[in-house]
DNA sequence: CTATATTCATGATGATCATCATGATAACCA
DNA sequence: TGGTTATCATGATGATCATCATGAATATAG
């Protein structure tokens, strides 16, 4: 069952896209080749020709899903508006679809040092899109600031995902969401 | 091989604080019972007769070192030395003894509800233990106040473990300072 | 002091999983 | 167009793992 270059470009991306959304949904020991090859509309036995281990998909799913939201985060225009909807109860629950980091930073330091790296990598780019983004204010450097709002929001959001009542999580959500956009300033 | 009713309580204990570091050192899903039981100096069939469980473990083993984590922050009267130790590489590097916020909350909404569980209700002792610690300051609520340091402090770590560059992982830590130790209020 | 119940060790069991082997099919190149 | 090669499906394989079964040993109750 030979398949033409494009169609196999096509089940490959499949794979990287059916694994990034597994991968935050579950993370990586929870779900197996057969689950993303299915969800791929693929069998177990396509996988081999395409990864060279599940190491290296779960790096390549991480580089590409992080690439997107640094893109994400330098066409936005309303930093406030990106805020809001990343602590909204909808994210917390739609871990599937959600930021990277929030659903994985987790793993990445018990996974290999190819899983770490692509990682580590992905963060500096998103860091220095948010930079970029933020810029100085009140005598606090750009990259200081992008980092503290990333860590705030990463923080809340994975602590949310804990809750089991929803007061707690909003509770969580709204105190994040006060400290930036605040009182004062965003 | 019968034991003294002392003895079995001994193991029992041993073996909770044994998972207790191996589970925030390694995650759930990739630390087994005979490692557990053998690092509590016993081995794999000595397990069935204290647990119903390995998730009734996770789930004790989360109990027990949230309580632990909830009595240090009542203890404790240096918060600026409490955010310095916690946000401190040494922190970074030594998960398995470390804030079990930090160590297991990306793991925990993916598991059974016993261990969610054990974990929310963890999660609200400690922050009702870190509102009383922490009191009113600048019209913020002490529990508003309390919910966004721990958020502060759990998403700076979670994110300086996942870099692979100590460059990168000081950068965060100290953005992180800075802000809950800051200029002006702590 | 004896009978019983409990704790632990050894050793299945059955499930899950990453990875490999094989063969069929069809794309692609000469 | 025919031979070659890449891609996929089916079906091992060997490892790991949670949990259970069994038996030995001894603490503890009576």
């Amino acid at each position: 069952m030979k398949v033409s270059k494009e169609t196999s470009a096509k089940h490959r991306d499949a794979l990287v896209r059916a694994a990034s959304r597994l991968f935050r949904e579950k993370g990586f020991d929870k779900v197996g080749i057969a689950e993303i090859t299915a969800a791929a509309g693929l069998t177990h036995g396509a996988f081999y020709t395409h990864f060279a281990s599940k190491q290296a998909l779960c790096a390549e799913a991480i580089t590409r899903t992080s690439r997107r939201t640094a893109e994400a985060v330098k066409a936005n225009t309303d930093w406030r508006a990106y805020v809001e909807a990343y602590l909204d109860p909808k994210h917390v629950r739609d871990r599937g679809n959600g930021c990277p980091y929030a659903a994985l930073s987790g793993d990445v330091p018990r996974e290999s040092a190819l899983v770490k790296s692509a990682f580590s990598q992905a963060l500096e780019g998103s860091i220095d899109a948010l930079a970029d983004r933020l810029g100085d204010r009140n005598g606090t450097a750009a990259r200081e600031r992008a980092i503290l709002s990333l860590a705030t929001l990463v923080g809340a959001v994975v602590l949310a995902r804990t809750a089991t009542d929803t007061g707690l999580r909003d509770e969580i959500l709204s105190a994040a969401k006060a400290k930036l956009l605040g009182p004062s300033k965003a």
